[in-house]
RNA sequence: GGGGGAGUGUCCGAGUGGUUAAAGGAGAUGCGCUGUAAACGCAUUGGCUCUGCCUACACAGGUUCGAAUCCUGUCUCCCCCA
């Protein structure tokens, strides 16, 4: 019981979630994800690793994939309405999410919906949704409330939402339903929703929101402060040696439910992110992020794996002449007057040598078989495939 | 249905006929520094075949020597009244 509740922010209604537990029946424990962005990251994953504990003790877990949901976006802590993702995104994002999603789940045991299946009703049985609640109580939801006030709109689409999460619980009759702290008028709303269907409320537990890599605010892929679970182990590794060392505690204690370790900030963020790396990749690619993080940051080295570019048919004015702009351009990504400006600032290196400001053009041959730098971080080891 | 207001670069947001890719901020990127992809400082931040050229201030036209700034239409959005 302690376990199944440690870190939760509030468990509700008192007492309730004990008396499920002490009964013999195992628990149906709901969690229900909008497939909207491409990727899970470790801010979705607090939730989950709650699931997978309910799941670790014999309860039975139901992942609801949001494809019907996430077409009508969710309003808790918005502060505008979002734009939604189509259809085709939507089908995309919910395959790649039931996957990442049992990085921490058992599949075997997990119970995987999706809620087209019953919010795909008629139209009469919505109607019949919509006269279980009146707009009073949709609207005293605080985001609602905050937006009315700063003028701002309120999708009449979203006003349902609260309704089409709750009838998800009839649907699945859960017992208990997890979600984030900002979830909680959702979940909230779904003990009415039960109720009205003739079904024993569940009772919610919602766990903190975790704040992203700059510290500050949520973890959110459209903020631009997460970690993804499918990051490669490099990039985990770099962007978690990133956070502020504040930020370290919540990140000890929501991922890895443990104590931030004694001893120099940067050991322990190290910890934190070997950790983290071994989790979601597999045990020693934590460490050796690590040793590629050293070599990259520490040493100013190249990583020992790094993408192969042909140099191309870059050509200046003179044969065997090559743009350098547009080769960085077209290697890295980025236009080729963004290529050209970072040279100037020398942020482009060869071979660990910044490139001089003037240097537009070089010879193939000076180019080939070395490796371009742009940066501390984006690396390309040139080959010429014409020679 | 009526009245009022707004649409600017990645985002927020100045600008209301005339050097100018368009104040400022955020973000991002580069350099320096650093235990760190932190903090701090400086710089850059539309595109290109780059000492010049092209495209830009919702969209389409128009007025003007000249418009993001004026006019017309279209689209979208917000507020108030009903």
């Amino acid at each position: 019981m302690s376990d199944l509740t440690r870190n939760a922010v509030e468990v509700l209604p008192e007492g309730r979630l004990a008396e499920q537990l002490a009964g013999e029946r195992p628990l149906r424990v709901k969690l229900g994800i909008d497939p909207t962005t491409a990727d899970i990251h470790l801010g979705h994953t607090v939730v989950l690793e709650k699931l997978a504990a309910f799941q670790r003790e014999g309860h039975t877990v139901v992942l609801i994939i949001g494809d019907f949901t996430a077409r009508v976006g969710d309003p808790s802590g918005r502060s505008s309405t979002r734009p939604l993702p189509s259809a085709e995104e939507i089908e995309a994002n919910a395959a790649s999410y039931q996957e990442q999603a049992f990085k921490l789940l058992d599949r075997e045991r997990t119970e995987v919906r999706h809620n087209s299946e019953w919010l795909r009703m008629e139209p009469e049985a919505l109607l019949g949704l919509m006269a279980q609640t009146t707009v009073a109580r949709l609207l005293e939801r605080d985001d609602f409330q905050k937006r009315l006030g700063a003028g701002q709109p309120i999708a009449a689409l979203e006003l349902l939402y609260p309704l089409l999460q709750g009838y998800d619980s009839v649907a699945v009759e859960a017992d208990v339903e997890l979600g984030g702290t900002d979830q909680k008028f959702n979940l909230l709303f779904g003990r009415d929703i039960q109720g009205a269907y003739g079904q024993p409320p569940q009772s919610i537990l919602t766990m903190p929101i975790l704040v992203g890599t700059d510290g500050v605010q949520k973890m959110s892929k459209s903020l631009g402060n997460y970690v993804g679970v499918t990051d490669p182990p490099e990039q985990m590794f770099g962007k978690l040696m990133s956070i502020p060392d504040p930020a370290m505690d919540e990140y000890f204690r929501l991922l890895l439910d443990a104590e931030t370790p004694a001893g120099p900030p940067n050991e322990a963020k190290r910890e934190l992110a070997r950790r983290l790396v071994d989790r979601f990749h597999s045990e020693g690619t934590g460490a050796a992020a690590e040793a590629q993080f050293n070599q990259v940051f520490v040493d100013r080295g190249v990583p020992d794996d790094i993408e192969v570019w042909e140099i191309g048919p870059y050509g200046g004015s003179e044969p065997g002449v090559i743009l350098l702009p547009q080769l960085i351009g077209a290697g890295f990504g980025i236009s080729s007057s963004e290529a050209r400006r970072l040279i100037k600032q020398g942020g482009v290196k060869l071979d660990g040598q910044p490139v001089p400001a003037d240097a537009l053009q070089l010879p193939r041959a000076d180019l080939a078989g070395r490796v371009l730098q742009v940066g501390k971080r984006r690396f390309l080891q040139l080959v010429d495939g014409a020679s």
